[in-house]
DNA sequence: AAATTAGACTAACAAGTGTTAGTTTTGTGA
DNA sequence: TCACAAAACTAACACTTGTTAGTCTAATTT
């Protein structure tokens, strides 16, 4: 039980050091140093680097896939679903910003296996997303704007709000919730 | 003028490979297989790895710059601004895309000097764009939404065009240059 | 109290890093 | 054809990397 508390500790100092520097920046010495002991002494709770960095990005992306699947069934507006998964990416980012980031930053560095399972959870949310998108254009909910454009716009701005929620003292979480939805539908609604 | 070629050559490869894999996890001596030399020949060339890194990113930094320093003092509306702005982007995004993907993932591996000096040039132009905005709020060309807000979607989307424009398939350039500006404006537009 | 275990430690490994020195090859202009 | 400079080469440097083996210590369980 302690055993994962440390565990959980290790991978959380990590994205805090992923996030800043960036995965192959950040070496086990670097990790251990901030959580106070040697290097060697991290493999009693790990097994390797690249094990962490899976638990951080398959963490969030899981995250995401669980929300959106949740959203669709749900007999509500595209508008609505939309706005929805717009703020759980709002929540997700104060909550866990780091994890966010290094997502965005470091999957790249996953090695062969990981990097299948993480493109194909993104491409699964992707394709619901596109999804919703689509239903509310043929209900005439949404504006026909080129889908593919529409699904790119809104969800690199998404991935992206970490970057700059970092300089949250400019906008409270309350603002975002309402504005960026604003932002990101008023161009898709008539 | 041989040399100046040569040299172009190498930091083009190298964009090619930072963006693939990331900066810290492409060796000089990747660089110069790629190259079809040894690593140290790179070395008659260029002075280090880091001013390959340097010339990249400031090189695009600093054509964004001098794009809104036109942009800015013309008599024409700010939503055309806006989509000057836009338009600029996505050309650049598919005539420089590697650089462009570099510039976006490995402006934190720059050295002290060099990162400052990015990040005074980002700066500067993020409060170029913010100018417009306001202006565009003030004369009622734009509607009033939260303005640091609308910066961050705007920047951002167009920041990582270069993420979706490898599917440059799904979209002709000339879509996009009249669908994007549609959906990142039209927000932002009564 | 004795036995077990979790979790820290030191030391070391093999491999890979950016870069330099010194040398040889290649191509160009006199 | 010869001289010179450009640009390749080999070899090596000092250092860092992730990880393993083996050991010691402190806590927990029996």
């Amino acid at each position: 039980m302690n055993k994962n508390n440390r565990r959980e500790d290790i991978v959380l100092t990590a994205a805090k050091l992923f996030r800043k520097k960036g995965y192959n920046a950040v070496s086990m010495r670097d990790l251990a140093a901030e959580m106070g002991i040697k290097a060697a002494s991290l493999y009693n709770h790990i097994s390797s680097k690249q094990e962490i960095l899976a638990s951080i990005v398959l963490a969030v992306a899981k995250d995401f896939v669980g929300h959106i699947d949740t959203v669709v069934p749900q007999p509500i507006t595209s508008i609505e679903k939309l706005t929805s998964i717009i703020h759980h990416h709002i929540e997700l980012t104060a909550e866990q910003t780091d994890f966010l980031a290094c997502m965005n930053n470091d999957w790249i560095h996953l090695d062969e296996e990981n990097k299948t399972l993480y493109l194909s959870l993104r491409k699964e949310y992707e394709a619901k997303f596109r999804e919703i998108l689509r239903v509310g254009m043929t209900k005439n909910e949404l504006k026909n704007i080129h889908i593919e454009i529409s699904v790119f716009g809104i969800l690199t701005t998404l991935r992206t709000l970490y970057v700059w929620y970092a300089k949250k003292d400019t906008v409270s979480l309350k603002t975002l919730k309402i504005d960026l939805p604003r932002l990101l539908l008023d161009g898709l609604v008539d």
